[in-house]
Formats: structure tokens, sequence, C-alpha cells
DNA sequence: GCGACTTTGTGCATGTGTTCACAAGCAGCT
DNA sequence: AGCTGCTTGTGAACACATGCACAAAGTCGC
């Protein structure tokens, strides 16, 4: 399976034809992510391969399915024995294009921009903060996490110039559209944004939206339906967390 | 349509009935906390009632599924109107919970903690942050945000007494299993964790995670799938954002 | 080299979520 | 009252995601 070719090209006569098989679920790409870190993790510990049970248990899914999502990258396991850990590893990071560095820029250096400009390049390395921005004139020029603080007008000049591909938007509600306006005019290909409004993009943009309000709200729900008649959970012990997959509703809710 | 008897009614027989019909989809509940945001910035600008149509496009979803979502709560439209403001926000506030307080600890005061910890009351009222907690020697009792930092050691006891219902997992990845089970036992019934591990909890616990590096990842994927031969994209012009709806794998894309 | 055992990769059935498209229902005008 | 126009609420079709269960395909021991 060489080069996802994929997109949209469809076919004129079929009503809604699917393009070619080459597409990944956006469930699975986010539980690649979540192998990946696993995996590295097993690297570190010297362990040398593994099987879908195995691996499966660590990231706290179902072997079936995680065995669906690695078959959607080629087929690298040996049967009867497993997954090499490494191979996986190389094969996970390619099909998300980690071989790429990204440049992130964030904008808003506020708590929460503090905190993604000291993340120290992001987890994990591949992903380098290499500019920031915030409209406060007494931030300008005071370097945080080792990086300078530019003024949000010169959004789209400096990423540009530093070839930003992701955008973080850490600013208040107020000020996010016209920040990711700048953003998509400096190139910048794709947006997570932290801020709570809807963003109009151009659709060559992909944004992906984290909501910490929103993710208390769904916790809030289930206290309630909790609370309500529901109760008879058994004694039930330790298992797997049971945890909500946000599907690609935004945050990946494992 | 009074009482939303629902759903999938089905037979008693069969292994895993699940409980009665109340089953709102995951998903669904997700977007109602951003219609609930949306709507609350209408009421403000005195805005008396929305169209689906209106509240769809400002929410960026279908208006379609914003009106079967809408569904699941109740009928309180008024064909040929459209919705009254004030009469949406009461129901889904009661539908997420949102009545009751719900109580919120943050565990690990690094730059995140501090960030969630001065967020204020969290978002749009509802959840206060009642509890503080570090390892960290030099942390203990001084205030972050007006609250003082107590040390991880006491996590069951102070969230036993101050009836924490929601727990912020904000420490290294090392950490975040031992303070989850603390948490537990603290009575604590949800957890949002930032730390990128796999919790295991009782299934009487809720989990949601939101992992920083997995967003990127997914935001890298979509980078290189569009690198490669998909492109055609014909010169289309601002809309509403092609937002990635995780679903609920976790973060809420928008 | 062969058979027993193990684990992958996947076809199929199930379940969940999304979208379309339209009947039902209400407001307002005549 | 009846008619017109608009918007809701939802049945039914579709698309996507999950999980089972098993054949295919490899390893290991003899």
């Amino acid at each position: 399976m060489p080069a996802v070719t994929d997109g949209v090209g469809f076919d004129p006569t079929v009503p809604a034809a699917r393009d070619r098989a080459r597409a990944i679920p956006e469930a699975a790409v986010a539980r690649l992510a979540v192998y990946l870190r696993v995996l590295s993790g097993m690297q570190e510990q010297g362990v040398g391969s593994v099987s879908s049970e195995e691996l499966a248990a660590a990231a706290g899914v179902n072997s079936a399915k995680l065995r669906k999502d690695l078959s959607y990258i080629g087929s690298y396991g040996t049967r009867g024995v497993g997954y090499e850990v490494e191979v996986l590893i190389d094969q996970i990071e390619r099909i998300l294009g980690l071989t790429r560095r990204h440049s992130v820029a964030v904008v808003g250096i506020g708590n929460l921009g503090h905190a993604l400009a000291n993340y120290g390049g992001f987890p994990g390395r591949g992903f380098p903060v290499t500019a920031l921005f915030d409209v406060d004139a007494d931030l300008i020029g005071i370097p945080v996490g080792g990086l300078p603080v530019n003024h949000i007008d010169d959004i789209a000049r400096v990423c540009t110039e530093r070839e930003v591909s992701i955008g973080v938007i850490a600013t208040p509600p107020a000020a996010a559209q016209a920040v990711c306006d700048r953003l998509v005019e400096g190139g910048v290909e794709c947006i997570l944004n932290f801020a709570p409004v809807v963003l109009q993009v151009p659709d060559t943009v992909e944004v992906r939206k984290v909501d910490l309000a929103v993710e208390l709200q769904i916790l809030s729900f289930h206290v309630a339906r909790r609370a309500d008649g529901a109760a008879p959970t058994p004694p039930q012990v330790n298992g797997v967390a049971p945890v909500l997959d946000r599907g690609m509703d935004g945050v990946v809710v494992s």
C-alpha cells in the first residue's frame, strides 16, 4: 500500500461513490497515535515484540479493533508471533506524517499559552514550537520557554517565514476568529483551537477543538445520569477504563 | 412526545439488555454542550428565539443533526417559528446536570495545572475548583488562584470532605495512575485526564482524556494526507469549518 | 518435514451516528 | 375559517465504527 492517494477524488457517475479504499477512518487515526505512545514506552523498556492482545490491553482497547486499525496501514505482523515494536513505530510514524517536523505557533500567552509554550517542543519530539504571539505589549520580546513573544499583528509574516504548519489558539474567545484568519493568511494548514468558539475557515484548513468547558459538561451529564435510575451497576471490579471515546468529536477520550 | 420513552425498546430476554431508554448518544451530549454555549452568547445579545438553521450555523453543524440532538431532550420548539433561547438553555442545563454544582479538584500544579486552577471557577460557572494538589513540598500551602495547594497524600481525605465530584489530572504520566487511584478512593466519580496514559478505573468511574500530543498527531496526519495526491480541492471559499468531530474519541473537535 | 499451536488479518453481523426528505403542526394573513 | 408559508420533529436510508469468530499463515518442537 504505497502512497495514500486518497482524498476526495470521486466518481461522477455513481451517486455517493466513495473514493478508493485507502481511507483510514478518522477514529482509527486517533487510536494509532495512542498505540504509538504505548509502543514508544515499550521500546524504552526494551520490549522487542508484542501481540495484539498485549498492545490492546496496554492501550485500553479491544484487540480486534487494534488489529483492524493496524491493518489499515499494512500487514506488519507475523501470525503466531505478533508485531515487532520497532517496525510498528516506524510505520505508524510514517502514516501520521511524523517523519516530517511540524513547526508549531502558539497564539495567546496567558496561563494556558504559557503551559503550551513550555511543553518542551511538545511531547515526544516532532512538534517544535517556533513562534509565540500575544497582544499584550508588556509581553512582546519577553522570552517564554526560550522563545521571544511577537505581536499578533506579525502572525502572517512570521508564520510564513518560519513555515509554521500548525497553529494553536489559546486566546480569549473574542480574539480567536481574528487570530485564526491571520494564521490562515500565514499559510498555516492546521489549527488546534482552545478557545470556546466555532471558527470559520476555508476548507483547506483543518481545525480541531479542545474545549474544557465542554469536557466538564459531558462529565457532568454522566454524573447526573448516574444519579438517576440507572444505578444497578453490580459491584464490578477494576478493569480497563470504560473510557468514553469521543470518536472524533474533538478531544480524544480514551 | 412526552417522556422520552425511546430508544431501542428491546426485549428483556436478550443477554446484554441495556438500561432504560434514556440513552442520549454520547456524540449528541458533546454537541449539546456546544449549543448551550452558543445559546448563552445569543441570550446575552438579547436574542429571544432562533431557528434550527440559525443555531446550527452558529454551532457549525448540520441543521438536521441539531434538531435530532434537541429532540433527544424533548420537544421545546414551535413549528414555523423556532426555539425560545431561554427555554432551550434551561432544558440543556437540566439534561447536562448543570443545575447542580460540581466541585472540581486539580492535581498537579505545574504549568497546565496553574492554567486550570486560574481558569476562574471554570468557564460559565457551575464548576468551582475547590481543591488543589501537588507533590512538591515547596508548593504546599501556597495559594494558587486563591486556593492553597495540598499534598497529594491528602487527596482521598480532602476530596471526601469537600465532596469533589470531578478530578482533573495534570501530573506527569508516571504519577497519573496513583493519583487516579486516590481520587477514586476519595469518591470522585469523574476524571478528566491530561496525562498521556491509559488509566485503569472501576467502571463506576467515568474518564475522559485530553491528549495534546494525540491532537497534534491527528493534525499531522491530515497535513501528510493532503501533501499526497488529494490536492484538487477547488478554490473553495470560506464556510463553516470542516471541523473534525471526535465523535467521542476524546476531545471535542468541533 | 510434519503436525500442533498460536496469533494475525478480515468477512460479516451488529450497533451507533449522520443525513435526507417530508409529514405534521403552528402563525399569520385574508 | 380557510389557506399559505415556514419550521419542527422524525422515519427511513445511508455511512461509519465495533466486535465476533474463523480461516490463513506463520513458528516451534519433534
